[in-house]
DNA sequence: AGTAGTTACTGTAACGTTACAGTTCCGCAC
DNA sequence: GTGCGGAACTGTAACGTTACAGTAACTACT
């Protein structure tokens, strides 16, 4: 995320004007001439650099670059000279030259699908993450992919250019080629969403398990005995979790219930809407029905309704959201919510720290809403001294 | 935003372990040293740069910079040449170099408010400035501001560090200070919304005056005669759109409406609710409710049915969606569509433009639904190869 | 034959930062 | 009083790119 404006940002004067006053007499050539252009620097409106701290206090470059990181060869009084100056004149380190120098970006990038918009879920991510790097120098960018690129693709041009510090990406699948590659190319990562390949990594996951489990419990006790479940694309992890739960679900209640086979979560709204009604029209029509996602359970609801049936009559639903939208506008809807939001900050925060060096094992949490979520503490980043964010 | 990881880049090879061969044995010193350090390439997996084409052509490193940007003053041969080995070595630019050089960053921020979240509408915005920033070699960056820092800060940091190329963002006020501080500072920017302030500046705005007013006339047709506006915050621009179009309406059809003072759609769903409720509970209750957000509905909708009403029965609504979300869910409510996707296209399209010179004049459009909008053209990135995009 | 112009290249420096290898100075031990 | 070690600084080079000022070779015109 762009860093929000800091605090130290008050004196927005920059050291424009300057003439050449005071040439250092001592150590001649370069000196020199690194004065004239600092302090000619471009009468104008130049953004001030280390060279013009350098110059204003009458020290190097170099020392003024290590005063400012608090390094251990500078003397105190000169680093509070330095943190001066730099306040004063409004410094901000120049991230290209960072960059340059060091290879590091100071960005994390969100991988997101440029088709896929589960309802405003991109948005409470982009917050979630943002909430936590608000603190820190890094900026957020936000990587699209296409259908036709794939989602290595993005991973693979973030890699092969560096252009991140550090990737967030979801919709994982057991198996995931993403992981493996930034894996592989030792790319800090976090997935929303567990993968299954033997590879430790950071994730944060929310417990799909219990709540189908959950979601089953409810319908069960609303006397219905007939469960669906419209599960998310087989493909992806969390449909393996939502199936455990429900299954289980059904068994300790002892009822039935089936999984769609020809429909999913990633359906378009007219098809949900079709395809229920479709079923509720048929034989054995379920009775209670379990959406994995908010928005497929708008199609659900307009389906029951275009079958000439109520919601919470002849069939009850319950529903994940991750805005309290549905359990707004249709109260007889049950919801479980998942925090995105919270996702967003849990997975910034794994990221950063993987970035600094932490055990991907002690980066992985799983959410769920009344349990509430294995907080990772807060990233403490020791290399980036929050004084010089740009 | 990230390009599209790109089209050339099928060469993953890099120019790794190559060895010092082919020593060019006419100008000595700086060459000798330039193909030491180009070949002996950091024998891991460096990324190629202009030194690695530059050694591999047996050109000069300028040579091949200007042969990648389709100089006149290089030879088709040579170009063809460069180019061809760029490609087989899968060449991306340096970013931070390119940054560092020229101060062009290549990245466009969008501007976001870290509480507001209506709906998913930063999703789609986002999506939409992706849609056109996938083409360029642009990076979209979202910056976050937080209330207590206030809107401008935000594009004060971007402006001060020239952390974008250009800027996006929305909210717009009629007078507005960051309209104001963007132009002072030359930095390029498209706004949500217009403006009245005097200053000519790209913006894309939703015809929030045809909307009201068609609200209006399609509740007239439903025989409703005391209508309720349910305003954006009155500091927004947009506000006097809505209010104009309302109040022509009111007077077209001569029915009566009024506008609520107490509320507006930046309350939270639940204040909407509980204020709805009451309004329909007490004298001269409203029998159409015409609601500038699409989120703001819902409240509406349940503060509605809290007051023992039905939405199409005593009370008509018509409101404003960014998702095809309530009119699935309740068909009874009347919808009509900002289509914030492309909203973001059409900004990102105009930044773009922007920074390539334009205009203003020329990077304003109005939208609305069934007048489609004023197309911008797409943009011309004369100053941008495509070719080159990293 | 000499100059001017053109074409196609080359070399240098600079953007702002930091890693690393000095250098200076001082106090202290022998 | 020479040497040593440490504290506190300095200088140089390099990251990858491009602007700009050459330069060499060749053609064309007087």
């Amino acid at each position: 995320m762009a860093n929000s404006p800091n605090k130290e940002s008050t004196g927005s004067r920059t050291a424009s004007s300057l003439k050449v006053i005071n040439d250092k007499p001592g150590n001649a050539t370069a000196k020199t001439k690194a004065a004239q252009s600092a302090a000619g620097n471009n009468d104008t409106e130049a953004r001030p650099t280390l060279k013009t701290i350098a110059y204003m206090t009458n020290l190097a470059v170099t020392t003024v670059s290590r005063a400012l990181k608090d390094a251990p060869d500078i003397s105190a009084p000169t680093k509070a000279r330095v943190r001066l100056v730099a306040d004063q004149i409004g410094y901000r380190p120049n991230r290209a030259g960072i960059r340059l120098r060091t290879g590091r970006t100071q960005v994390i990038s969100l991988v997101i699908s440029l088709e896929e918009e589960v309802m405003g879920i991109t948005s409470q991510m982009v917050l979630g993450i943002s909430d936590v790097l608000s603190d820190t120098p890094y900026h957020l960018i936000v990587t699209p992919y296409s259908q036709q690129q794939g989602p290595l693709e993005a991973i693979r041009y973030i890699c092969e250019t560096r252009s991140a510090d550090g990737v967030i990406f979801s919709s994982t699948e057991p198996d995931d080629e993403r992981v493996r590659y930034a894996t592989a190319h030792g790319m800090p990562f976090a997935t929303h969403g567990r993968t299954d390949m033997g590879i430790q990594h950071p994730y944060h996951d929310f417990d799909n398990t219990k709540f189908t489990l959950e979601a089953v419990s409810r319908l069960a006790a609303k006397q219905r005995r007939n469960l669906l479940l419209l599960s998310p694309p087989a493909s992806l992890n969390y449909y393996r979790h939502c199936i455990a739960g429900f299954n289980q679900g059904l068994r300790e209640h002892g009822i039935n219930g089936h999984i769609s086979s020809t429909l999913d979560t990633s359906a378009k709204l007219d098809e949900i809407e079709a395809m229920i009604k479709d079923l509720l029209s048929g034989p054995d029509r379920p009775d209670g029905i379990i959406c994995t996602s908010g928005s497929s359970a708008i199609g659900v609801i307009a389906g029951i309704e275009q079958a000439g049936l109520t919601v919470g009559k002849e069939v009850d639903i319950v529903s994940k959201q991750s805005i309290s939208l549905l359990s707004k506008i249709r109260k007889e809807v049950g919801t479980i919510n998942e925090d995105v939001r919270n996702a967003g900050r849990q997975l910034a925060t794994a990221v950063l720290r993987s970035i600094d060096g932490e055990a991907p094992e002690n980066l992985q949490s799983v959410e769920y809403p009344d349990m509430p979520s294995t907080d990772l503490p807060s990233p403490d980043l020791p290399s980036h001294d929050p004084q010089s964010k740009d």
